[in-house]
RNA sequence: CGGAGCGUAGCGCAGUCUGGUAGCGCACCUGCUUCGGGAGCAGGGGGUCGGAGGUUCGAAUCCUCUCGCUCCGACCA
């Protein structure tokens, strides 16, 4: 993409009503606009990362087995009135009625529209174990939407529900999704601790939160300085191997780690004093264990193979997609602006002219923008006429992990420099030499 | 929903107390000079002062109502 055709409308001074560092970047690297309390537009640039964070969920739930389908953002009321929730849910949940009084609701969650299709479709336990899962927009008409996308009262989340015949197959779902999401945090270039949680009202046995920690989080942790050292990594984990599954939750779970609303102070104690850590976490998802609740109540039963019926074992298991984006600027930037994780950025690197119009820099920029596209990747070229200082803050700002900066004095000794966002650091080499160095690093990230 | 603020050009703000016909910086347009970390000079365009009513010879400014947004708190992916 050549930056004098995008549209990218970045601001240099800071909108007045962004308080936290995540809601200001998005704003000044025009990737949303307000439209509304805690409603946005997404500008190119916030769509495409939103793009690259929804590809990873999907990509993670596809190789744990799960299913993707869509579900509607508009629901019936009497869905809700089978559960028990119309009443319980409270003027978070946004009531509307069609032209013809139909009282409807614009979805907070999709735990009763899943069990609608699943009733109507599967009776037999032979049709288990099954987990569907959308990512879809959802509503929820906060008193107080605040910190930008992460907490609007429109947002993008992926849900997910299991289905399974008994209580073990059900935690071993409930574990499967762990281990997909740890995968899944861990490809955005996120350290998520899973920490034992509240159930509040979705309600059910068993839950963990997974927190991403930041100074701005809204959540207060208590944990074991360890965890934040466990890694997954290239593990190859066979999802369909219960033992194998338990044990890596096993490994992320015994070491303490909860919120503030499941904080055990008499075992946090316990925990050797320099490793006692408090901090501020963001809430990136939560799974849940929660039986019969929703399966009873409406109805969604299978038959066993005993030939009984009984009502499914269901949980289910949220990431917040749109609040990703917030929580990944929390977690990586600088005073200079955004620096992406090379797993999510919107593109993989960034070519800046430093003198448009001279024939060998625009040559060579192009070039490398043809090879690296050629190479699979997504380059940005500034082509603006724009001095080198304006082209360098645009491209601290939006916070491309990579950088190939090209000028004519570099040019006549063949070279141009490769920089990283991160460190800042740059080297010097052949323009084939930056392109084959990029195509190594995003090998991994693909 | 309780408490506190703020709405003036695309963005950031001054002007409101003390009423007199709207201003600054950035951005934008034109020209010239610059050009390896947000350039300089000159010229230029753009505003129903959130909206409605009222007071007044006259309202961005005073009064009433209303809408929107932000912050603190309680609630939450």
């Amino acid at each position: 993409m050549r930056l004098s055709r995008y549209f990218l409308p970045v601001l240099k001074e800071n909108p007045a009503e962004a308080q936290i560092v995540s809601h200001r970047y998005m704003l000044r690297a025009g990737m949303i606009k307000q439209q509304a309390a805690g409603i946005y537009s997404w500008l190119p640039l916030g769509f495409k990362v939103l793009r690259r964070i929804e590809q990873i969920v999907h990509e993670e739930q596809t190789r744990a087995g799960h299913i993707p389908l869509l579900m509607p953002t508009l629901q019936p009321a009497d869905l809700w009135r089978e559960s028990g929730r119309y009443d319980d849910y409270g003027q978070e949940m946004l009531r509307i009625k069609d032209r013809q009084d139909r009282e409807m609701l614009y979805g907070p969650t999709n735990e009763e529209m899943i069990t609608d299709i699943f009733r109507a479709h599967v009776n037999s336990y032979k049709d288990l174990p099954l987990t569907l899962y959308h990512i879809q927009w959802k509503f929820r008409d906060e008193m107080r939407p605040r910190f930008g996308v992460m907490r609007g009262r429109e947002f993008l989340m992926k849900d997910g529900y299991n289905f399974d015949v008994d209580r073990e197959a059900a935690l071993h779902s409930y574990n499967r999704h762990m281990v997909s999401y740890l995968r899944t945090y861990e490809r955005m270039g996120l350290t998520a601790i899973p920490m034992r949680a509240d159930s509040g009202p979705i309600g059910g046995d068993d839950t963990h939160e997974f927190l991403v920690l930041a100074s701005t989080g809204e959540s207060e942790v208590f944990f074991d300085s360890a965890v934040t050292e466990l890694r997954l990594g290239n593990r190859d984990v066979d999802y369909d191997n219960r033992e194998a599954v338990a044990a890596v939750c096993k490994e992320f779970t015994t070491l303490y780690a909860r919120t503030d609303e499941t904080h055990d102070a008499a075992l946090f104690d316990a925990i050797p004093e320099e490793r006692r850590k408090v901090a501020r976490g963001i809430e990136v998802g939560q799974i849940f264990y929660f039986g019969t609740k929703y399966s009873a109540s409406m109805g969604a039963e299978v038959v066993t193979k005993e030939g009984t019926k009984v009502p499914v074992e269901m949980g289910s298991h949220g990431i917040g997609v749109s609040r990703l984006l917030g929580a990944i600027i929390e977690a990586s930037h600088d005073d200079k602006g955004i620096i992406w994780p090379e797993g999510v950025t919107p593109f993989h690197a960034g070519i800046v002219n430093l003198k448009q119009g001279d024939a060998a820099a625009d040559a060579a920029c192009a070039g490398l923008e043809a090879a690296l596209i050629k190479a699979g990747l997504d380059p940005l070229y500034d082509d603006r006429d724009e001095r080198a200082g304006a082209k360098f803050a645009t491209m601290d700002l939006i916070g491309l992990p990579w950088r190939i900066t090209v000028g004519p004095r570099g040019l006549e000794k063949g070279i141009v420099e490769l920089t990283s966002r991160r460190t800042g650091v740059s080297e010097e080499m052949t323009p084939e030499a930056a392109v084959a160095k990029l195509i190594t690093i995003y090998e991994g990230h693909k």
